[in-house]
DNA sequence: TTGAAAGCGCTAACAG
DNA sequence: CTGTTAGCGCTTTCAA
């Protein structure tokens, strides 16, 4: 059995409140009492039980967070974030990979309840209103987390998309490119945040004098998605003219440069290829990939960061939340 | 104010024990009771307290696991396993990020130990015995994980590297090059795993007639240090006609293949270059990475499992426990 | 089969 | 400044 508070108040000499006096430093405790209950401490290596401080005074000082799947980079990160900075304030992080199910998801906010976590983060990659719903209920500080899609009603913490993608647009005309193609991807067009990149595109497109814009839909968001679009992108480079393919995420232009590279199509000299998030393959991988980074850490960061401020019972602005802006200028896109 | 036990057993008009009962399903309870207890809970939302239930069971279903990066893919991968392993036994995973300093992984496991977890889980990069003692202390179920070094009085999961070594020379060898050049890491050579490598790979250069060792060493493990060190290396193969490079990590594969592309050196065609652990982006490269496949997931799966066993009475027997070994063949690598 | 009561390890009034 | 005591929400004897 492990060392309790008894066992150090029986050695010390004292009762149990002046223990707990001295290891939370909450009340006045004479220096001779301090200094015996010290010494059982150290002599019995005794460490509170956390468990039962958090039952008595309702803390858990435990953040749960339910993630797409941990395997992914970018989520990775978004991780390391909340948990760097959640641990600066004391704070405990547990995690479940829900893997895109959204009962899953679900039902792992309910065990975290369970878990008596103070707050949630839940990283996600479809769009589910009913799990918004559910785990708001809860009545704890909630963050969502979604790179593709967005739920109006509810704040989370990103980029401008639009403007990041008007700027990345901008920069492909500054290198020269006139025809550039952005490939989105097939979906739910009401929530995706797609429609706010497309938009960016647009816009910077529409100011040119006869700017033609080229939008083309990948099946979705992977690597292999990419790949797989290759040969009808190829056929439009040649039969257009294009010269530069904005790809609305970094897989998709991994993926797309590497049926290039299977298909001796050289990367940027034959076409300018950019993606969108700059994952960590993005730096990497040669071509080294010209983006726009989304500061996923920094995401993390923030998010857990608005709870633990909500949990201090500062009121958060019911706003979402944007981080600034990066255009990652490498060697995948080349003047023309 | 949460809904409790005591909320539940007045709306249902029974005892707290009979509440108890029927959501342990602890002891026979008349249908009649149980059936209104079942209506009491559902109408009211009930849900057990983990904190409250954890105090007086002694069992936290808490696993602690402490890690150098989350950043890192192999790690992402073990943890993947690590969760997805422990859910299906009903555990959650508190975890905490080192960055690779041993003073942190103490203090991360005392506090994983306050929050009275049942197990540890470590995986480190570096070696430190102190660590390993310290946690071992705890008197829980602990595994220690580490993918360079290996703390030989320890057990682990991992793959048996002097086999793994062995074979993928061999493969080198089958493949027709002569002049295989292998690529370790300067350090601790006393713990470090590169010890069973190495001799792998002489075994199999041994048994070539006229075979001879070419050994070199890269400052770290990282990509960073594997472009570093291509300048040296593409002198050697220049000078001495190396035809393969096997590198003792993939991430030093991935630096030494992208010094090669940014010096128009052609892999495979000028170099074969293979690597060590089949991390994520080996196969998403291009060309894709010859590699061995540590499997990282499964190493995760077993550890926990292991701790599982441990924490069911199970006697776990004090040895290392060896996964199958699978050589990647992929494009880094060609025919001579 | 049920309920009363003790207690898990700790904090926080409340007295002194 | 210190100790006694009452819980936190739950499980688990022990009687009934």
């Amino acid at each position: 059995m492990a060392v309790t508070i008894k066992d150090v108040a029986k050695l010390a000499g004292v009762s149990i409140s002046t223990v707990s006096r001295v290891i939370n430093d909450s009340k006045p405790v004479s220096s001779e009492m301090k200094a015996k209950v010290l010494e059982a401490i150290e002599q019995l290596g005794y460490k509170p039980n956390e468990i039962a401080r958090s039952l008595v005074t309702k803390k858990s000082n435990l953040i749960g967070i339910v993630v797409t799947d941990i395997g992914n980079s970018y989520i990775a990160e978004m991780v390391r974030g909340i948990e760097e900075i959640g641990r600066m304030y004391g704070y405990d992080i547990v995690l479940s990979s829900s893997y895109g199910d959204s009962n899953t998801e679900k039902k792992f906010a309910e065990i975290l309840r369970s878990k008596q976590v103070e707050g949630i983060i839940l990283i996600s990659e479809t769009v589910n209103k009913d799990v918004i719903d559910y785990i708001q209920d809860f009545k704890i500080p909630f963050i969502y987390l979604n790179k593709y899609y967005i739920d109006s009603k509810f704040p989370s913490v990103s980029i401008d998309d639009y403007e990041a993608s008007f700027r990345m647009t901008n920069y492909l005309l500054e290198l020269g490119h006139r025809n550039v193609l952005y490939l989105t991807v097939n979906g739910e067009v009401e929530t995706s945040l797609e429609k706010y990149k497309i938009n960016g595109y647009k816009k910077a497109i529409d100011r040119l004098e006869e700017g033609r814009e080229w939008i083309f839909s990948a099946k979705g968001f992977s690597i292999e998605d990419g790949y797989n679009i290759g040969d009808r992108i190829v056929k439009f480079i040649k039969e257009d003219n294009i010269t530069a393919v904005f790809c609305c995420q970094d897989e998709l232009a991994i993926g797309l440069i590497n049926y290039c590279y299977d298909n001796n199509i050289k990367v940027p000299e034959d076409i300018s290829i950019c993606g969108y998030g700059d994952i960590k393959i993005a730096s990497i991988y040669r071509p080294r990939l010209t983006t726009i980074k989304e500061p996923y850490y920094d995401i993390g960061a923030v998010a857990i960061r608005k709870i633990i401020k909500e949990l201090d019972g500062e009121k958060i602005e019911d706003k979402n939340t944007y981080l600034p802006i990066q255009i990652m200028k490498r060697e995948s896109c080349k003047k023309i």
